[in-house]
DNA sequence: AAAACATTTTGATATTTATCGAAATGTTTT
DNA sequence: AAAACATTTCGATAAATATCAAAATGTTTT
């Protein structure tokens, strides 16, 4: 759009971090990654959400820079992307650790990730 | 149940907050609002956008917990809200006045509304 | 009291977003 | 090479969002 490029650049990608964060499932997903990285369907089978809303959440934060993904095998694994250059994410990114810890679901999320491994978790979500 | 509705607000409260600043207009708001309170009409002169618009954005703000309204006459004043008790909130807003300050545009907004007055630049939107 | 003015609310619309299931892609295991 | 598996892409849909013009509300000026 022409508004969009007289705009510049920056306030996109601002407004652009500040969007990737505003919705609950992505909040959830940055939050477990603070405890490790981790594939589409260890956060698929927590967050209780299709597999490919899932892969849709991960691309968005991906594209707003706060995580990273490497393939590994048949898994990708997603982590935070603590060494970003954009001061704006690296500031919010170094805030989190700091967010909604007293939070339940924030925290039963963390708890679920920790307790089973990959294998388990993913062959289960066959089940459901 | 009421422990339900608890961990649900927070969290919602916490996505509120960036949703808020999600948005380019809402941005460019919280921006002027840094220079000195502004009515309504004065941030609808700048933002080229329709006054129902603004006060929508402005009310998405206030809601958020970022600005305060107080009414003046006939004018309504916003400014930003220094002294909020949302930590979150609170540590966002302070750190807004080291973001965007290289935009031209959040730079030509705050030349604007520093070069007229209000009644002046309110009486001059009829005419747009 | 009426007119002018600033703002909010309402109703409508176009765009974006979150979501799903199914199909496609690419890797590993058999 | 075929089957199994993890993920992504695609197509569709319902809900949310930004926007406007017009009507409503409340204040000030005449």
């Amino acid at each position: 759009m022409i508004i969009e490029m007289r705009k510049g650049k920056t306030m996109n990608e601002f407004t652009k971090t500040f969007k990737a964060i505003s919705d609950p499932n992505r909040v959830r997903i940055i939050k477990m990654l603070e405890a490790k990285p981790l594939c589409v369907c260890e956060i698929t089978s927590v967050l209780n959400i299709s597999t490919s809303t899932v892969s849709n959440h991960l691309n968005i934060l991906k594209d707003a820079g706060f995580i990273r993904d490497k393939k590994n095998g048949k898994w990708v694994d997603y982590s935070l992307n603590r060494s970003s250059d954009n001061p704006v994410l690296h500031q919010v990114l170094a805030m989190f650790p700091g967010w909604l810890n007293d939070n339940d679901i924030v925290n039963s999320d963390k708890g679920l990730i920790s307790e089973a491994d990959r294998i388990q978790i993913c062959a289960s979500l066959k089940s459901v």
